[in-house]
DNA sequence: GGTCGTAATAGTAATCGTTCCTATTTAAAG
DNA sequence: CTTTAAATAGGAACGATTACTATTACGACC
């Protein structure tokens, strides 16, 4: 997803156009692999040494809800990235090392529902995890 | 797994038969689902009011790693559950209610691998959620 | 451009799960 | 029974996240 698409879902819906999310949006951008919220602090401090963590989880989180972002749990932290494939469903492998994301378009639900009888299912996780080409090679 | 196999394993491995680790291995073969560290230490302050976070957590992390309960994160903690299958390779849909888990004897990996050139695998995770059929009609 | 209402933020405190530390206790081997 | 190392209690410390409140800034309207 691009800093356009980004502000235009974001004015849609009510939102305030301000340096944060410029900063934050356009970090996550240039990155392309799931982050956690210290790594974004870091980031910002350069423009706004006195940001909070308030401000940068309540604007990950909004982010997420309206599907600007990916979210995931890595290592027991919040992890996010920006919304690929424009947010057809996939999945992803992800770098042990340098956190690079591949996606897997294929997602295992499609042969697996049927064997979940009188199961209502609300959701599902799936990713790889290991290293990247260039990672293997050191 | 029941309480004489992980003894066997616990006994093998020169760790002590000890009465914290016999009223944490009992209960979590009495739930049979997945469980944090703070029901555990709920349960255990019953016979042991004092019981430390300290000593749960590395009686799990132990039993985790020799393979008596496997281990998952949900909801940003660290949850555990009795070994089932054997320790043969499995996943787990786990019920949003009540917590019941059914195994899924399918791996997704199975049929994936072949579709990353050049990565090195080394670990994944897959989870559905939902409600089970208990939890779907109230 | 100025004013106004509300969203957004900074700064800080609080919470929660987990890990670390150290003196004491206990299992079990001799 | 003694001995010795493992196991534990109790509490401090830690890191990630959330909550709170006074202040600031966006942007709609005039």
């Amino acid at each position: 997803m691009t800093l356009d698409e980004a502000w235009e879902v974001l004015i849609q819906n009510q939102f305030k156009r301000t340096r944060n999310r410029e900063i934050i949006l356009e970090f996550l951008i240039a990155k392309d692999r799931y982050v956690t919220a210290m790594e974004v602090r870091n980031h910002m401090a350069a423009d706004n040494p006195g940001v909070s963590f308030d401000t940068i989880y309540r604007n990950l989180s909004t982010f997420s809800e309206l599907g600007i972002l990916e979210e995931t749990e890595l290592n027991g932290e919040r992890q996010f990235r920006m919304q690929c494939d424009h947010g057809v469903h996939h999945h992803h492998f992800i770098c042990t090392d340098c956190g690079k994301t591949k996606n897997i378009p294929h997602c295992p639900m499609e042969t697996l529902a049927v064997n979940l009888p009188g199961y209502e299912v609300e959701g599902h996780k799936f990713e790889v995890y290991g290293k990247c080409p260039v990672c293997v090679h050191p």
